[in-house]
DNA sequence: CTGTTAGCGCTTTCAC
DNA sequence: GTGAAAGCGCTAACAG
């Protein structure tokens, strides 16, 4: 790449000006006040020479790099969530930075080389992001520069950002029931592990806890809350059929993803029940299957885009603590209804 | 970051020796003999000083970066090709290289941004990726250096990797003919603009093509193909229902991707039809979904993960030239049996 | 076998 | 107002 690029030495040259002054102009340096026509020539020269600063040259000198390194578990090239690194791209075009992606698999070894091969090249900052929303330790080779934690936290305290997961339970719970659901609605996809293991994940707590709080709020309770081992279709499946084999059904369930609620749908579709006629069903992601489903599937959206974005504000802004939440909305669409 | 990194002089100064001599050692030059205690002792301060050598400094002189730009214009965060990304990055690790990426989101200014942006980062090669499979025609600021297409052609005879979808159509019939299939076949997805329209798809003819070039090699012909004005669910639903009406139906029907097999299935379900015992269906793409729905869908996989890793390769040996076709396989699930 | 010297392309004091 | 010169960290000729 780069042939023979046009160097700043060949501009002064063009321009009959030296190498300092083109760069202050071309910089825009304030404070030094240059003639109207050095700039005139200096921008022409560049102009007609196709000029393009060489970054590594320039990094060399001012020790930044206008790049910055987003290393993740493996979300990078997880269908769901495409999302962060399209937010931190355009935030990052926004600021005239550049994106180096590397992913760990999960794997020490990798994750070394990842981060010393970003760290060689010098990134001005480095977003570490996980797939599930949970608690991890930062690789020490990162506490050198600027980090901030995206869908993760740490113990060390570092910069993170997290998706509002209590407040969205609240807003699922309260989807439901200002439809007039109250005292039969239940939960599929309890999980222990997931609700006790920060570092497995966070969201599944803090769900349960806002739906709980906010039933609370009018003094309703859970009617019931199916485990599943997992929270794929298949489990949302079981979970749905064992929930309607039992003497009180409930008028509405919410499910702890839109992949449960997937399985959901099927089981309710095999007993010949209607969603939301017989049925409503409310869940959390928004993954692109909650709009393909018959009738669509109202959920709360994870905010994936903005979470990237305030990823790279963060780093850029050069904050260095504390916790950003990004709120989740709800996506309105046909499986909520007021109960029969 | 890289705060006060160690540099190669503090290396050579803590080893005693010279810089070149370091450099000479740590960059494991051949032909030049220097004595093994040389080695030793630059291993040794190296090692002990945590050095790590500034790429950026090093590119300067070498002109290579070790780094490559992947730009597309929306593949990057979309759950669908993830896959390409993730082989482009395990390729790129075993070679060493690093990936700066870019989304171009199909608007001009964005994509010369971010050219410019790769560029000016000396970045060694850049592979250019397509959402959809189809002809595209390259920027010309690319043409500077090594560019290999993705997912993609172009006119001007640029190395490119594309998925093997006519043979996928090949692959896709046969699974059906083998299970004796024969004059009661299906197509879900007629699409006169992408058959049409190289700059729109390539793969809607080809797969056709394959299907059938499969059913004329066994003197078959498609009982019936239902276009749809896009590849969505929807369509798929409506495109089934339209075949079930017909007084002749089809034993198996084939897809055009999974999202319109989805709403097939839906179609089926609403029909109290029962696949595969009363239809077959397969299709192409192995979206995530392929696996949730029940019966899972036998489907002819994207091979996105090797395309990508391909495309590094490619870029990386030096090919400047020349059309890569990455076979298509088929996923082998419940959706496909022998006509009742 | 090893060290000196000269840049790569850029920014930045510091003189003029 | 503008230019000369030094130097960022590294590699590559070329001496020794």
């Amino acid at each position: 790449m780069a042939h023979d690029r046009v160097t700043l030495a060949d501009v002064a040259h063009r321009a009959g000006l030296s190498k300092t002054t083109v760069s202050l102009v071309l910089n825009g340096r304030e404070g030094t006040r240059l003639s109207a026509e050095a700039h005139q020539r200096v921008f022409a020269a560049a102009e007609e020479l196709g000029y393009r600063p060489n970054v590594a040259a320039r990094s060399l000198r001012t020790r930044k790099t206008a790049t910055i390194a987003f290393v993740s578990d493996i979300v990078a090239t997880t269908r769901f969530a495409g999302g962060m690194i399209r937010g931190a791209l355009d935030a990052a075009r926004e600021h005239d930075h550049v994106l180096l992606i590397a992913e760990t698999q999960g794997d020490a070894t990798f994750e070394k080389h990842a981060i010393d091969a970003m760290l060689d090249r010098q990134v001005d900052g480095v977003i570490y992001a996980a797939m599930a929303t949970r608690r991890l330790t930062v690789p020490a080779a990162l506490h050198a520069g600027p980090v901030v934690l995206l869908n993760a936290t740490s113990a060390d305290g570092l910069p993170c950002v997290l998706p509002d997961d209590e407040r969205g339970g609240r807003t699922a719970a309260t989807a439901l029931l200002s439809q007039g659901h109250r005292d039969r609605i239940a939960v599929i996809g309890r999980n222990q592990l997931k609700e006790t293991d920060p570092e497995v994940s966070l969201a599944a707590d803090a769900r349960l806890n806002g739906i709980r709080a906010a039933l609370a709020d009018v003094g309703a309770k859970l009617l019931r809350a199916a485990s599943c081992p997992e929270w794929l279709p298949e489990h949302g499946y079981t979970a749905m059929r064992s929930l309607l084999r039992r003497a009180v059904r409930p008028t509405a369930v919410v499910c702890m993803n839109d992949r449960l609620a997937f399985g959901a749908y099927q089981a309710l579709a095999d007993a010949g029940l209607i969603v939301p006629d017989d049925i409503s069903v409310v869940s959390f992601d928004d993954d692109p299957i909650a709009a393909w489903l018959r009738p669509g599937l109202s959920t709360v959206a994870l905010p994936h885009e903005t979470m990237g974005r305030r990823a790279v504000d963060l780093l850029l802004d050069g904050q260095t603590t504390g916790t950003t939440l990004v709120p989740m909305s709800l996506r309105r669409r046909r499986s909520v209804a007021a109960p029969a």
